[in-house]
DNA sequence: GGCCCTATCTGATCAGCGTCAAGATATCTT
DNA sequence: AAGATATCTTGACGCTGATCAGATAGGGCC
C-alpha cells in the first residue's frame, strides 16, 4: 500500500500520526511563530483531517505539552553540553549562556514552553527524572566548585535565584531598551555574560561580602 | 435620555466606551482569567456591540495593551510605596518583594502586560516617562545606597539583573516544585524575600568578593 | 429653531478556530 | 475468514477576530 517505510516508525493507517504532528508543530512554530499554531494548522501541515489529533492528544494543550516536552529535553542537552564545554566556575556563567541562547534562538518554542509551565503551574519536570534535570545540573555545579552540599537550603535558593535570574534574561534580552547597552558591551552575548555576572550565581555563605 | 452621569465621564453615544471597555477588560480578567479574555466578551460585558470597539482600538491587541499599560501604572505605584515603606539597603529587596507580590496578586494582569511586552520586544515604558518609572526607581535606589553613579554600565547592568531575577522569581514562585521549601522557609513571602536576597541585588564593585 | 457633518454604534457577514459525534476504513487478533 | 478495535474523515456546532454598510445621535453653524 504504502513504500516502504521506517519500520517501527510507522503504525496504522498513517503511520506514526503522534510523532508526525509533534515534528509538523515544530515546523510550523518555527516558520510561522506561536500565533499560526492552531490545532487545525498542524493537522493540515501534517496532512490529516483537523479532527485526526484528537486520538493521539485529548485536546490542543495535550499536543503543546509535548512540544514543550520536547523543547527542554534539547535545552537540557545543550547546557550539558555548554558546561562540559567550560572550566572551574565559568561552567556556571556557561550554563546560563546557553541557557539564554537556547531561548534567543527557539523564541517561538521557548514561548511554548513557559505557556504550558504557567498553566499547569510548574515546570514540567517529571519527579523520576529529576535528578538528571538542568535545574539539577545548575545545583550539582554549583556543589562541584565548593558550594556546600550540606547547606540545602541556601543551595536550593541560589539554584532558583540563578534560575529566575536566567529566565527574566532570556525573556528580556531582546527588549529593544536594551539595545544602547549592547552595542557599548560589543554585542548581544557580551550582554547576557555580564548580566549573568551580576546576578549570584553561587550560595550565599553566611558573612561572606 | 440618561440618568446625570459624572460629566466628563460621559460623551457621545454610550459614554467613555474606550474607559467602559478597559474596565470590562479588567473586571474578566480577574474573574475568569486570561483565556476568557476575548474581544466579543468585553464588549458583552461593557454592553455593546461585538463591533463597538473598534471606533477605539485598531485591533484587540490595542486593546490589551490599554490594560497592560494600566497595570504597569498600578505596579508603579504600588513599588513607590513599598520604597517609603523601608528604610536603609532594605529598600531594595522591598521593591523587589514589591514586585513580585504584585504578580502573584494579579496574575492575569501580569500576564497580559509580559505577553504585550513579548510581542513588541519592548518594555512599555515611554522615553519621556522613563524617569519616573519602576525600572528607574530600582537604578535610583542603588545609588541613593552608595551604588557609584558614574559607573554607568555596573548601574545598569546591575539593574536589569535585578528586574530579570524579579521577573523571572515574579513567574516562578507559584510553581509546585517549590511548594516544599516555602513550607520549610515559613510561607511564601519568606520564600521571596529569601530568593531576591540571594540575587547580586547591587552593582558588582570591582575587586568584591 | 433647523441643518448638516461627523463620530459612534449596530447588525450582518466572513473565515478560521477548538471540539465533538457518526460513520468509514484499515489493521490486529483469533 | 470474521469479528473486534484502533484510526481517520466528514460534517456540524458555537465561538472567535475582523470588516462593512447602514442606523443613530451629538456638536457646530446658520
Amino acid at each position: 500500500m504504502r513504500e516502504a517505510q521506517s519500520a517501527a516508525a510507522r503504525r496504522y493507517h498513517h503511520g506514526d500520526l503522534r510523532r508526525a504532528l509533534v515534528d509538523a508543530a515544530r515546523r510550523l512554530l518555527e516558520a510561522e511563530g506561536p500565533s499560526a499554531l492552531s490545532l487545525r494548522a498542524v493537522a493540515r501541515e501534517a496532512g490529516v483531517s483537523p479532527a485526526a489529533p484528537y486520538h493521539h492528544f485529548k485536546d490542543k494543550a495535550e499536543l503543546l505539552d509535548a512540544v514543550a516536552q520536547e523543547g527542554w529535553d534539547i535545552l537540557q542537552i545543550q547546557m550539558k553540553a555548554a558546561k562540559s564545554g567550560a572550566e572551574g566556575l565559568e561552567q556556571l556563567t556557561a550554563l546560563g549562556v546557553a541557557y539564554v541562547a537556547f531561548a534567543r534562538e527557539n523564541p517561538a518554542l521557548y514561548r511554548v514552553m513557559y505557556d504550558a509551565a504557567r498553566d499547569r503551574e510548574a515546570l514540567p519536570m517529571d519527579v523520576k527524572e529529576w535528578d538528571d534535570s538542568a535545574y539539577c545540573m545548575v545545583r550539582d555545579t554549583m556543589i562541584e566548585h565548593g558550594a556546600d552540599p550540606r547547606a540545602e537550603k541556601d543551595l536550593e535558593l541560589a539554584t532558583i535565584a540563578a534560575w529566575c535570574g536566567a529566565h527574566g534574561l532570556a525573556e528580556m534580552t531582546g527588549f529593544k531598551q536594551f539595545d544602547h547597552l549592547k552595542d557599548q558591551l560589543g554585542g548581544e552575548r557580551a550582554f547576557v555574560e555580564q548580566v549573568l555576572n551580576h546576578m549570584g550565581l553561587f550560595p550565599r555563605r553566611p558573612g561572606s561580602c
